[in-house]
DNA sequence: CTTTGTGCAAAGCCTTTGCACTCGC
DNA sequence: GCGAGTGCAAAGGCTTTGCACAAAG
């Protein structure tokens, strides 16, 4: 059920393919081994510029279109915005703050992952997701009570 | 905890402001109560517009903004898309097509939902949201096994 | 010297709104 | 006649890519 390779196993698949593993190209591996279950381009730009804060956003898409190209990932065109990438990346949900957006991680193992009775009409469930929303800590702090979660 | 009022007391309140009532107006309130979570526009839209086929997106956002203005709901801008208006609409979980991006929604009671061992880091958490991700059944007859999940 | 990376700017797409007009009470 | 609704088209924002040049091995 893994869907990404690891990063050396992806590195080994540039060489064959006469690609330059570069720094950067290894980044974005990592990035992508180690990130949210669905990022976007710039989820990973941004994981990835936490060691190479030079990164461009372009070289992220480049090596992201590559994988895709070589059907290593899969490119999600979903709803309104930005693409998603789809990595492996088992094990993740999500506290999603409804007044800032800021969406943060949470380890699988902190939350029973509840199975659904059978699949809906011939659906084939590959990956739950839980998304917990709510107002964050900072939110909350700066406003002691009001519109967004009214009592 | 609910958030929006039924659709008579928002006519109400719209009465109240000087402005009437129509039937675009009551079906988007009853969009609101009876959609998934955090409907955008367009998912308005296309709901309202099943009892109303010649209702204009226009008018979708027109009382959208006007109920935001009083309040009533409050509208998310996050990540990168469309806006989300935030009504109630407890109980809903979705089933999330990875290939075709086809959103089907879940009664909640279908699915026991996990309830996360107390707040992290001061968030509050108001609402929880499941979304099984997968192939639906439509593109597992499209192709019988490929790049998407691979095995 | 060739392959990559970079930065900018433009292309393209999508959501959202402004405008001018029509409709219904 | 007035408040609302409609349709279109334009504005605006965002993601994604093309290009020309710089850097690295």
């Amino acid at each position: 059920m893994d869907l990404v390779k690891s990063p050396s196993q992806l590195s080994e698949l540039f060489r064959e393919q006469g690609l330059n593993v570069t720094s950067q190209r290894q980044r974005v591996f990592r990035a992508l081994a180690e990130t949210t279950a669905h990022p976007t381009a710039e989820e990973v730009w941004s994981d990835v510029r936490v060691d190479l804060p030079t990164v461009s956003l372009r070289t992220v898409y480049q090596t992201l279109n590559d994988l895709v190209a070589m059907g290593e990932i899969s490119q999600l065109q979903i709803g309104s915005g930005s693409s998603r990438f789809d990595p492996n990346g088992e094990g993740h949900h999500h506290l999603m703050c409804d007044e800032c957006g800021e969406i943060t991680d949470i380890a699988a193992n902190h939350v029973t992952t509840p199975e659904p009775e059978a699949g809906f009409d011939g659906f084939q469930i590959t990956k739950t997701e839980l998304t917990f929303h709510g107002i964050c800590g900072n939110c909350q702090r700066s406003h002691p009570g009001r519109e967004t979660t009214r009592s």
